[in-house]
DNA sequence: CCCTGATTCGC
DNA sequence: GCGAATCAGG
């Protein structure tokens, strides 16, 4: 795998958005195992997994180690003992990330996944009024759409109720955001990272029904590899 | 069973 | 650094 900074843009992005391991890695064709890895090796913030308790507790117990965690699958050599306790907490990310994100905005909205495991599509979000300074989420869900639904997708909505929207007003403070300033249509691939001071959107204008300008969606729009279903 | 993410470790 | 293999919880 290339890890160009693109990809890895690519890959914070979604990662950040609350997209499943392997969800991240079908955008990318690559394997969950690729996604994770390299999340790991970026830093990323860890999102709610299902395990990651174990290292939790102990210090008790009485023997020292107490912490059964691994067990050397097979090819476990004669590995080193200590080296364990460095995960503690340490510090997380630097700050990037920073609340909001974890907002995981949508979910699944109306993808044509099969199900959607954690969380309820329908449920509508009561749009925190926190921060949250991302408001990207919703352009690479499109992507997915898009992509699993090329030719004909004429409804985007198949049956959740559309929530009422009195108005639509940008109750995501992008303080320090640089929008594009005109209206209408823009790119929004995201350049530099989300939370950052430089960050902002491509701005371009997209293609006719696309949220990406021509250059971005080149890269968005990849090969549909197969989608396991 | 399926899913998920985390970790280890050969490469 | 990379990611398959593996572990492990839901």
């Amino acid at each position: 795998m290339e890890w160009t900074d693109e990809t890895i843009a690519r890959l914070r992005d979604l990662w950040s958005q609350g997209l499943s391991t392997a969800e991240i890695g079908r955008q990318l064709s690559i394997t969950k195992n690729a996604v994770v890895g390299k999340a790991h090796r970026l830093g990323l913030p860890p999102r709610p997994s299902p395990i990651r308790n174990r290292k939790a507790k102990d210090g008790e117990t009485g023997t020292t180690e107490a912490t059964p965690r691994r067990k050397s699958p097979s090819r476990a050599k004669a590995a080193e003992p200590a080296a364990a306790d460095l995960f503690a907490d340490k510090d997380a990310a630097p700050a990037k990330v920073s609340a909001g994100v974890v907002e995981k905005v949508a979910e699944k909205p109306a993808a044509p996944v099969r199900k959607a495991p954690s969380v309820a599509p329908e449920a509508a979000k009561p749009t925190p009024p926190v921060t949250a300074s991302r408001p990207l989420p919703a352009a690479a869900k499109e992507t997915v759409a898009a992509r699993r639904e090329p030719a004909a997708a004429p409804k985007p909505e198949p049956r959740v109720a559309p929530a009422p929207r009195p108005a639509m007003p940008p109750r995501f403070s992008t303080a320090g955001i640089d929008r594009p300033t005109r209206r209408g249509p823009s790119c929004c691939w995201p350049i530099g990272d989300p939370g950052t001071p430089g960050f902002h959107f491509c701005g371009a204008t997209p293609l006719p029904g696309k949220p990406y300008c021509a250059e971005h969606a080149a890269i968005a729009y990849v090969k549909i590899r197969d989608r396991r279903d």
